[in-house]
DNA sequence: TATTGTTATACTCTATAACTATA
DNA sequence: TATAGTTATAGAGTATAACAATA
């Protein structure tokens, strides 16, 4: 009787093993980390959401949307909708480019870049409480680990990179 | 001039600072780590999507859908076609609960064991993968600094867990 | 011909509210 | 009254395909 079956009910069940694995409680910790974040940022609209994509406009001033798109993992048709809600909120603004007629230089505004500055204070504090009680010693590896589960998972898609993850398997406490 | 705004464009654009928090990290390395089981697993029709419920539903067979809605975190508005789904697939069946007309007792068929079971396996290889190149001392730091996350983001939610998660502190490595 | 931004459209996932049958 | 399962419906979020303007 290896299960929980004959038990009162009253408690939240659990997935026997599986909750041991790393790739499970990877995905706990982000959703987790994720909702918490959210709710710390509640009453700076959209913008938290996007906070990713606005640090990248903020350290690229001036890309267009097809690269931004790309940097970010999503289609350019649908960052469409995201920069206009975002302009919206008057966070960033799309001038003409000033070589390719086709193409739109995307910049924080003055309002956009005040936002992101307030965010990234707010998403210091947010990585305190995650990792409260952690030693930095403990921090130092857990940052390397997954930076190299990152790596691993992308080998897997580009399989030519595999030669070259398994060539710092020796230099991954570097 | 700190930003990359005089680059070529060539390259996938980047987030400046940001990408060394753990909170970044960690939202890459499970999108990357889903992405990759999901490929992994392709054949296996909608099951590998509701894997973490399916090994809830093997350890705690006859539960019933409110119950089992909870421990995903799910309405149990949301779980009826999820339900559906996996029935119609006979990976999961609804019987009579035995106490109370009104509840089902939801179980694995045989195939649904077999399937879990298949699943199961490649979650390991999964894991395997990727915590490729990782010592195994240092997965063990990875796996609690992962728990002792999950118990800071959840004490945000219930404040009163806070002292309770204070109390471990000097006991994070037991 | 190829690329940039855009639109129209559809699909997936989840939520809320209201219903039914039981308790 | 309250609870278990269900339905109808709506809202995010993202994808694909096609289009106009420009390269």
């Amino acid at each position: 009787m290896q299960d929980a079956s004959d038990r009162d009910g009253a408690e939240t069940l659990t997935a026997g093993d599986g909750e041991s694995q790393i790739a499970y409680k990877l995905r706990l910790a982000q959703i987790a980390a994720y909702r918490a974040f959210e709710e710390r940022v509640t009453g700076y609209g959209k913008a938290p959401r996007y906070l990713g994509l606005l640090m990248i406009i903020g350290a690229n001033p001036g890309s267009n949307q097809s690269s931004l798109a790309e940097a970010v993992g999503l289609r350019r048709s649908s960052l469409v909708a995201i920069l206009d809600q975002l302009e919206r909120d008057r966070i960033v603004r799309r001038d003409p480019a000033p070589d390719d007629r086709r193409s739109k230089a995307v910049r924080l505004t003055g309002h956009g870049s005040r936002v992101l500055k307030e965010l990234t204070e707010e998403a210091e504090a947010h990585e305190a409480a995650l990792t409260r009680g952690i030693p930095e010693a403990d921090l130092a590896i857990l940052r390397a680990a997954l930076d190299r589960i990152i790596l691993n998972m992308r080998a897997l898609d580009m399989p030519a990179a595999n030669a070259a993850a398994d060539r710092t398997d020796s230099l991954s406490r570097s």
